[in-house]
DNA sequence: CCCAGATAGTTCGAGTTAGCATTATTCTAA
DNA sequence: TTAGAATAATGCTAACTCGAACTATCTGGG
């Protein structure tokens, strides 16, 4: 059947489609000569957070989320402060060096990006496409 | 602006379609006692290719493809037969139980795709726009 | 108040993946 | 034809990710 057919091509462009996002960015992440989960990580740390919400927003696993956590916390990137009313979380602020650093990775990511093929009213299309599988 | 922010979410959106995919993938794989790497590279081996072809269609580097196809030549479900006319390649031979397997495989695939969801001409839409992007 | 179940974070082990180097073979152009 | 570039497959290493187990903390029904 030919819904079928359309199902693997989506399937496999899909796959594709997120292996090139992934080498935009891997080729800022190697640009700031940090990983490729670092970057994710910087991008999605618009404020502060416990390290659950950050691996949701990562969408992978808390332990992975620790992993990278540990990293950018070695270079000085972030801090992980005490929650203020969870005593089992912590929050996640970054700093002055972390902020910087995210600036640049934000424009970096902003630049060349994949999708930058696509006219506006194309990207608001797939957008939409997109969300309404997301539900 | 605006563009950015559309930037922004398609490329998480993207990501996550791929993640809720790859789930869909692991499923079956768990079904059929492989990881879901073994799954993709069965669903790929609709005829006798390379190694390298097959690593093509996977997307995914050469040494990786090597690495599912020991395991899938251990378990007994292809076999390794010298192409017949690049001394240098491989032919690549589903056994019978390889192409048992992978007909199991191909069914449960189809069976509740995440795409689903979608109505037939959002599909349509989603893969024009997912091809353009390719482009 | 208190205990059972849920939740936040972490550690650790196993499996998967990419990247690079290596070997063997084929292709190409002088 | 023959040296050099390109290609096929593979081995090896490092990095990444998940899942399970563990501790500490929170929350709600009795």
């Amino acid at each position: 059947m030919a819904s079928e057919d359309i199902d693997r091509d989506v399937c496999k462009l899909v796959h594709g489609l997120a292996r090139t996002l992934d080498g935009h960015v891997r080729r800022v992440a190697d640009e700031l000569g940090l990983t490729p989960s670092q970057v994710v990580a910087l991008r999605e740390l618009s404020e502060p957070i416990t390290a659950r919400e950050l691996a949701a927003r990562m969408a992978c696993e808390a332990s992975n989320a620790t992993f990278v956590l540990d990293r950018l916390e070695e270079r000085g990137l972030l801090n992980r402060h005490p929650h203020p009313t969870d005593r089992r979380a912590k929050e996640i602020v970054l700093t002055a060096e972390g902020r910087q650093r995210r600036e640049r990775a934000l424009k970096l990511l902003g630049d060349h990006s994949p999708l930058g093929s696509l006219r506006a009213d194309q990207q608001e299309a797939l957008r939409d496409l997109l969300k309404a599988l997301d539900a």
